[in-house]
DNA sequence: GTCTATATCGGGATAGAC
DNA sequence: GTCTATCCCGATATAGAC
């Protein structure tokens, strides 16, 4: 908990935020929810009517949480390269201090897209949702300006800087097991310097 | 079903694959395996004890299915730039192929990384495993020749290569909508053309 | 609003016939 | 080796007292 004399309702959000983004949808039990947040488990039905409302409610905090702050960076008047160093150290930011986001946005919309759909729309709308398209003009200006390469594709760029921001942090357990001989230790040397490096990897890929 | 014909222990291993990797351990049905695979549900328990011994079988097979092939290319006899072409070559090909057993094995590791363990580490001595290492030698003999840059670290180097094949696939359902307008066709195209582009992206990035 | 007690059901696991 | 029937527990959800 951040806050302390938070309403019920508040602390049931938070305590179930922590359990479903750790163990998903099915992996959770509405005991633990109502253990962590320090109340009764009929509390829950009480605020929220079921297992999968209070899910949804979850899901949508998350996902707001995540998309928006990137999205403003994606968005802000700024050179392409600024653009790219902003948004690597706001995003890595955001990615290591909440380490299981990522894949349970990611996991729980592959096991349920359709269910996920509805709360996804909404969440866009409400904030108003372009982000390729501004940052796919950043691109061409640069590539007009002589900054980068005539082939880089902005899509293939963004998913790309996408993937080696989140991809490390989401996968830490099979990638500290496999190269770092599972020493945790050393995986957090390797990600405190991954600010720089992730940036440094991009800019040199397509500047000119 | 590959073959026809398969003797019953290998239909359920084949059915429990199909349902686990799509719905992950809490979220998978006995009864789900036993319908695909056209049996009945006490005989999962004849052939493996418990819903954990069949999942913790589907996982070593998956995850045996997954490095080994990888490992191969990382530590054959080969210059650095004809490695990393074959490697995301190979390895896009894999996972292209089993979309959803990135995210699979990546999911199950988080969730329950001691239950996993051993599985790992038995997978593991059973092939040998040494995958970075032989992957660090090439690129600091690649360095010595003048090829690439000097600050290229292996290790990132090889979480980068990682990151950018498999993220995009294993996030897909996000992607698509946030990047996609959600449009299938679409992202099966920006998928086909990701060999070149993710090729192209890693050696223009270390490469003088 | 918050609790205790309980209803209800789904799903993993076993017994036993064939 | 494969089936039917059943046990039993755990988990969601509700009823009702305070």
């Amino acid at each position: 908990m951040t806050e302390l004399n938070k309403d019920t309702e508040g602390k049931i959000l938070e305590a179930a935020q922590d359990v479903f983004t750790e163990k998903g949808m099915s992996g959770t039990r509405m005991q633990e929810i109502a253990d962590k947040a320090g109340i009764n488990k009929s509390l829950l039905h009480y605020y929220y009517r079921s297992k999968e409302k209070l899910f949804g409610a979850v899901f949508k905090t998350v996902l707001t949480r995540f998309l928006p702050k990137t999205l403003k960076i994606l968005n802000a008047e700024m050179p392409l390269f600024e653009k790219i160093e902003k948004f690597v150290d706001a995003y890595l930011d955001i990615i290591m201090k909440n380490p299981s986001a990522p894949i349970f946005l990611i996991n729980e919309m592959h096991k349920n897209p359709n269910g996920i759909a509805s709360i996804m729309i909404n969440a866009f709308t409400d904030m108003g949702f372009h982000p390729a398209e501004r940052f796919a003009v950043d691109v061409e200006t640069a590539k007009k300006q002589g900054l980068i390469r005539d082939d880089v594709n902005a899509k293939h760029l963004f998913v790309n800087m996408m993937s080696i921001c989140i991809f490390p942090v989401a996968a830490r357990p099979l990638l500290q097991r496999i190269g770092f001989d599972n020493n945790s230790k050393d995986y957090d040397l390797f990600l405190s310097v991954r600010k720089t490096e992730v940036r440094n990897f991009i800019i040199n890929s397509i500047k000119k």
